[in-house]
RNA sequence: GCGCCCGUAGCUCAACUGGAUAGAGCAUCCGCCUUCUAAGCGGAAGCGUGUGGGUUCAAGUCCCACCGGGCGUACCA
């Protein structure tokens, strides 16, 4: 059960028969939020500001008093107090709180209920380009989207991943360029990937000679000339370059497998550039028949967002460009290919919603994109363009395969891995010298943790921000063990579980049958109001598409739970009541923090 | 030129349909290991949100102008 949701529906019969527009009901209830300040309370109604009438004279002190006053009674809250402004504090009452965990204790889904009307989502996520190997540009969309997935499923809705690979484009004709004129048989015979990465970057190098540092360039570049026509004929079915792209294939996507296995994301779908090329076709033409696209320079275009083709040199100054659908050579472009994508998702998965993991620079794109596939019969759906912005190089520029040193996904996880074991010997080192006890794991034990704390590590430092700005990638600080980590969160769940072992305690009874929860101290009391805000924080990080609200979350709870740790004796403390009542707050905190990570991909160990 | 995104402590970032004295972490300084893991805990110092206006009972948040940065801007994806 949400706490905002009990108290908004406490609040709303006293708050409907004083607010003067019954109309703004809804939002003075959504204006109870969690306190700003915990001098506060735990709890804050802000809505008595709104509905004085100033100019009546009335007092907004006075109008959160009478609010105050018409609240039914109940043993949720201790008697509100308002402060001269208005503000209403609230603070929830310690047995409510201790009745609540020990329901909470019971729940499978730590008070999360599915949602009353489960939506269907296809969530479009990482979208690499195959034939090259992932780099750390295609992680934000990967973990963010998968996170994205998880947290959506767990709230109950349908939840469609769907990997658009990049299997059609240019890059593969730069691909069939370079096999044809500079291919190293031996080389590809032995390893296909590798080759074809050699390959991609070399014929870059040759467009970069002949014209700097733009990637695509326009007409005049002899190389990317050449590319362009092999793409040109692979899409006009040319029996050669078809044959050559069914052999890339197979290696191409074998290649993705160990790194998403690596990352531990699943997607349900991999439904490429190539899958949809048969039907873009048929786009252009619906379009044109529909009067949603024209002819324009010799190309078939849709208008933006705004509707207008801006035609005259004036316009063009003013106006966002159309998007190309058919290029006056006849290829069709991602434009097209997402319009068939959209039609496709619509007809086989009938989504309320499609979800775009993509970065910020597509902005543009996508904006056009939904305007026009709304007048084209998707209205309905909802489409949000979740974007991100770049990572950046140490130079500061965007990291790209054109450049070269790229620095390759799976690489990053062998450093951030290795990193992170070098990071635990050292912690080990420093608490065996300082004369603590120290856990000697097994060599297998630490390649484990150095696996779950090094991948944890990078994910939780993309998702732990939602930032649209670039930022600069900077792999230690990315595993930094101490403050807002994942460290620190799978460092929490090892202390939890390390209680239950070291009492020798099976923790099923505090599910099955929860002992009485005592909240004796500040640490305590705080502990269990955290916990039973997880199901607000997965609302939250859902209703914004917004994984850092849950990392924000977790953060809270392990900061609690570092407190009463410090604070709370639990194996010994001073009661068997207390003890049991201990127990059952670290057995479910064990249960938030690693569900919470689950829902971000990120995994714990039990001892580290 | 036009458009989008962004500008918050030295650094990295929060701030939930505008709401109380703008919060964390890192780094710095001080303190805490005979008790369940010190990758921990406690404390100190540090910003008034790029600039100038405006709206509002209330602005980091909304509006306008300007400054600074990034990205995009019809035949790459």
């Amino acid at each position: 059960m949400n706490l905002l949701t009990q108290l908004r529906s406490l609040f709303e019969p006293a708050v409907t028969a004083l607010a003067p527009d019954k109309a703004k009901v809804p939002d003075l209830l959504g204006a109870i939020k969690p306190a700003a300040n915990a001098d506060h309370g735990d709890y804050q109604a802000n809505c008595a500001m709104a509905m004085a009438n100033r100019a009546a004279g009335q007092q907004p002190q006075d109008v959160a008093k009478a609010i105050v006053a018409a609240l039914p009674a109940n043993d949720v809250l201790e008697p509100p107090t308002v402060a001269e402004k208005g503000f209403i504090n609230l603070r929830l009452t310690s047995d409510f709180l201790s009745r609540s965990v020990r329901v909470l204790a019971t729940d499978p889904k730590l008070g999360v209920v599915p949602v009353a009307k489960p939506r269907t989502f296809v969530i479009d996520l990482s979208g690499p380009n195959v034939a090259k190997p992932l780099h750390v540009g295609h992680l934000r969309s990967t973990i963010i989207g998968d996170s994205l997935v998880r947290i959506l499923r767990f709230l109950g809705h349908t939840v469609i991943g769907d990997n658009h690979l990049g299997d059609w484009g240019t890059q593969f004709g730069i691909l069939l360029y370079g096999y044809k004129n500079h291919r190293d048989d031996a080389a590809f015979k032995a390893d296909p990937v590798r080759e074809l990465a050699r390959l991609y970057l070399h014929v870059r190098n040759l467009a970069k000679i002949a014209e700097g540092d733009d990637e695509d360039g326009a007409a005049g570049n002899p190389v990317m000339d050449a590319c362009r026509t092999e793409t040109s004929k692979l899409h006009a079915g040319d029996a050669e370059n078809v044959a050559l792209w069914q052999s890339f294939m197979p290696a191409c996507l074998k290649m993705l497998e160990p790194i998403y296995a690596r990352l531990d994301v699943k997607i349900d779908h991999a439904l490429g550039e190539s899958f949809y090329n048969p039907m873009l076709a048929g786009v252009v033409t619906d379009m044109l028949t529909k009067g949603i696209a024209y002819e324009s320079n010799g190309a078939v275009v849709i208008p933006n967002a705004k509707g207008v083709i801006p035609r005259t040199a004036d316009e063009q100054q003013r106006e966002e460009p159309p998007a190309i659908i058919r290029k006056r050579d006849g290829a069709f472009t991602y434009t097209t290919t997402d319009l068939a994508t959209i039609k496709h998702r619509a007809v086989t998965w009938k989504p309320d919603a499609i979800l775009y993991v993509v970065g910020a620079p597509q902005a543009l794109h996508f904006k056009t994109l939904f305007a026009q596939a709304k007048r084209w019969g998707y209205a309905h759906i909802e489409f949000q363009h979740l974007q991100f912005g770049s990572m950046l190089g140490a130079d500061r520029r965007m990291f790209a395969t054109r450049r070269g040193g790229v620095l390759e996904l799976m690489a990053l996880l062998d450093d951030a891995a290795r990193l992170s074991l070098q990071k635990y010997e050292e912690s080990v080192a420093a608490r065996r010298a300082s004369g603590r006890k120290v856990y000697e794991a097994s060599a297998a034990e630490k390649a484990e943790i150095a696996e779950v704390v090094g991948v944890g590590a990078v994910k939780y430092a993309d998702l732990s921000q939602n930032r649209t700005t670039d930022y600069v990638f900077d792999l230690d600080k990315m595993t930094a063990t101490v403050g807002n980590t994942a460290t620190y969160m799978q460092y929490a769940y090892a202390r939890c579980r390390s209680i239950f072992r070291e009492g020798g305690i099976d923790e099923a009874r505090f599910r099955t049958n929860p002992p009485a929860v005592l909240l004796t101290v500040p640490a305590e009391r705080a502990l269990a109001l955290q916990l039973l805000k997880f199901p607000e924080a997965v609302d939250n990080a859902a209703a914004d598409y917004a994984p850092h609200l849950l990392t924000a979350y977790l953060w809270d709870l392990a900061k609690s739970y570092s407190v009463f740790f410090e604070n709370c004796p639990v194996l010994n403390a001073v009661t068997p009541e207390l003890r049991d009542s201990r127990l059952l707050l670290v057995d479910l905190v064990s249960r938030a923090i690693k569900q919470a990570l689950d829902l971000l991909g990120i995994r714990v160990v039990e001892r580290m």
